[in-house]
DNA sequence: CGCGCCTCCTGTGTGC
DNA sequence: TGCACACAGGAGGCGC
């Protein structure tokens, strides 16, 4: 996500929308007065700004609203030519009135979606469940750490609550846990404090990483605004490693089932706690 | 209120 | 060859 708003900064900021176009209301469906009224209240106001919390983006507007956009699992913001050939699964094309480039938000699953949103340049009240995420400056180390080891649960469920900490999904949370040597299943309120701040250093630099890697790709649906890929998936460690070698200690990465998902951890670094969380 | 779980969605890969 | 099914997973929302 840090990508894709590092794209749109250069891309989009300073341009005034000629018109939206919402071509799937599914895409719009958090933006409850409809899609009518998504398109109006974006036509003709010029994006100010390209912010990002968690893996929530928006973009405030000159009206004092903003566009609000997250991208679930398979969406794309793609900055298009305007007489390029609409992709198959385009659900939202937004014009500007310098006839550049084309916003076009792509979404084959449509878990993903679009809103405007109230609240504007500082926080859309969209956004305002949302955590802040450890690379933000404004980050409370020590509230997350105090937060942490009040909860009743297992760690890796709590690193996934984007109400504790934002920006971490499956991926990273498991690469986290193999750096900071803890299993997914360790519960919350066994963690020491020097614990539970290694966990966040742990998230925080598979993040900068991340970013600096130009995010995690594994195939044509996680891409930049110019429709390219990331490398960090050449730096995983345990994600999708099923039966290859820790890069550690040589043991055989195990997957485990988990919440109807998957849980990547080396049996050996990672070992299980004697009372798991459930 | 905190926590656990279900559901939304569709393309891809695999096994019989 | 073709069908059935598992899998990927962020997060809203609901039940307990």
């Amino acid at each position: 996500m840090e990508t894709v708003r590092r794209g749109l900064e250069h891309g989009v900021v300073g341009r005034r929308i000629d018109h939206a176009e919402v071509r799937h209301p599914r895409a719009v469906r958090r933006h409850l007065a409809g899609a009518r009224d998504f398109e109006a209240l974006l036509a003709g106001r010029r994006v100010d700004a390209a912010l990002r919390r968690g893996k929530y983006l928006w973009l405030p507007l000159d009206s004092g609203d903003a566009l609000v956009g997250h991208l679930g699992m398979s969406g794309q913001l793609l900055l298009a030519r305007p007489d390029a050939p609409y992709e198959p699964h385009l659900r939202v094309r937004l014009a500007f009135d310098d006839g550049g480039d084309d916003l076009r938000f792509v979404d084959q699953r449509t878990f993903g979606g679009l809103a405007v949103s109230a609240g504007g340049a500082a926080l859309p009240h969209s956004v305002e469940h949302i955590a802040r995420d450890p690379v933000d400056p404004a980050f409370d180390d020590e509230g997350f750490v105090a937060a942490i080891r009040r909860r009743r649960t297992g760690l890796k469920r709590a690193l996934l609550d984007q109400t504790l900490i934002s920006g971490v999904g499956a991926i990273y949370a498991d690469e986290a846990l193999w750096r900071a040597k803890l299993h997914w299943a360790r519960p919350t309120e066994t963690l020491t404090r020097p614990v539970a701040r290694r966990v966040l250093a742990a998230v925080r630099e598979v993040l900068e990483e991340a970013i600096e890697a130009g995010g995690t790709s594994f195939d044509a649906l996680y891409v930049n605004v110019n429709g390219q890929s990331g490398y960090f998936d050449r730096s995983l460690d345990v994600y999708g490693r099923e039966g290859e070698p820790c890069h550690r200690c040589g043991a055989m990465i195990r997957r485990s089932r988990w919440m109807n998902r998957s849980a990547y951890w080396c049996p050996v670094c990672q070992p299980a706690p004697r009372k798991p969380h459930p």
